[in-house]
DNA sequence: CATATAAAACTGACTAGTCAGTTTTTTTAT
DNA sequence: ATAAAAAAACTGACTAGTCAGTTTTATATG
């Protein structure tokens, strides 16, 4: 049952505890349990549980529920674009298209599974939102990098969105595929499959 | 509000309508009202509205929404198996599993949005099984012709289960963009991006 | 230092509403 | 009349969000 950190906070907070920490704490304790049983499936008292608060306490950093979701949105997306931006950059596009599917990939596989809940946001108008915005950044990053391959002559002429959306596909994909089986590692999958779409860009359209 | 189809039933039967009848009646307002709200944001009342029946009988027919849902599925299943059977036969395997992705894609997004129920099931358990048996056969029929068509040299020699992934991602991620973008054509963006992965399948693995 | 006071953080019981599933009542067909 | 089917009313469990009261921490004062 409680399988949370040992560095949860202490119910009390000292004077070095400031807001922004317990703030960080609670999104920390969302995640877990979002991770565990899902959007709809978790409580708002079963956040504040596994945070060691009370819901009182918790709806005074979060308005709301759906607050607490875009808060956690916001958190991953910030999260990710860090991580890749962290990576060593490549000199050629597929390698940078590459190094964001692994790290996208990686980072959202690993965080208690709450990539899952990602995909109950089709019916939630608020979250929906905001995933259409982050689609439309990964859509232009993508763009640039292929119609940048294609000019070096790395990628061969095809249609951009085309291959836009054959990466996004992919990627989305192996997360989808990672939720349904259980066994499934998308990191490695991603290695055993990337070659295949990896090929198809560089082979260009046959027909 | 009311956009069930005019040959809804009567509300009381009549002699000539057994329960098969009423039982598909309550399947197609399931499916609309699953793909107007979702699974968890519909009503057990809605969907019996929907029928023009009151949910007392709907229970007759359903023991509870799991069964109800579990109905939907394998109504899924088989359809789309019928689907992709009753296409003519091509003589390449590429061109079966295009076949497949198609007839799927075009199956799943046609029914008024049902298809992002699919993804409310990760936190589900009862329908997860389920899913997991689908997926299972997938990738069996899947494999089947990546290696068929490796062994007739129209796909170079590659990792077969990476073929599958590859295959399996790129229509299920086809879908979740679907469900993103709302200008989304999965059907338009499949022509587009399928040459894609067809060169990678035909050229193989470059690395 | 010790004490008083103010401010901030926290609690848990409560409200108001929802919904899956059940039971009772009414209608219809034979 | 009577049995089957449908409608309506009901139950009980659950949950997002609130708030009056409590506890802890920070600050001011002698």
């Amino acid at each position: 049952m409680n399988d949370a950190p040992d560095d949860r906070l202490t119910r009390r907070g000292t004077s070095h505890e400031v807001p922004e920490k317990r703030r960080e704490q609670l999104l920390a304790a969302a995640i877990r349990c979002f991770g565990k049983t899902g959007y709809y499936g978790t409580t708002m008292d079963a956040v504040a549980v596994d945070a060691g608060l009370s819901k009182g306490s918790l709806y005074r950093f979060f308005k709301s529920k759906d607050e607490l979701l875009l808060a956690i949105l916001d958190e991953f997306v910030s999260e990710i674009d860090r991580q890749i931006s962290a990576n060593p950059v490549e000199a050629d596009s597929l390698g940078q298209i590459y190094n964001i599917c692994r790290t996208t990939i990686a980072f959202m596989s690993g965080q208690q599974q709450l990539s899952s809940v990602w995909f109950e946001f089709f019916h939630h108008e608020v979250a929906k939102v905001r995933m259409r915005e982050i689609y439309a950044k990964n859509r232009r990053d993508l763009g640039a990098l292929i119609t940048a391959g294609i000019e070096t002559g790395e990628i061969a002429p095809t249609s951009v969105s085309g291959a836009v959306d054959a990466i996004l596909a992919f990627a989305e994909g192996l997360l989808v595929l990672t939720h349904i089986e259980d066994s499934f590692s998308p990191q490695e999958r991603l290695e055993i499959s990337w070659p295949v779409l990896e090929a198809g860009l560089k082979q260009g359209v046959s027909r």
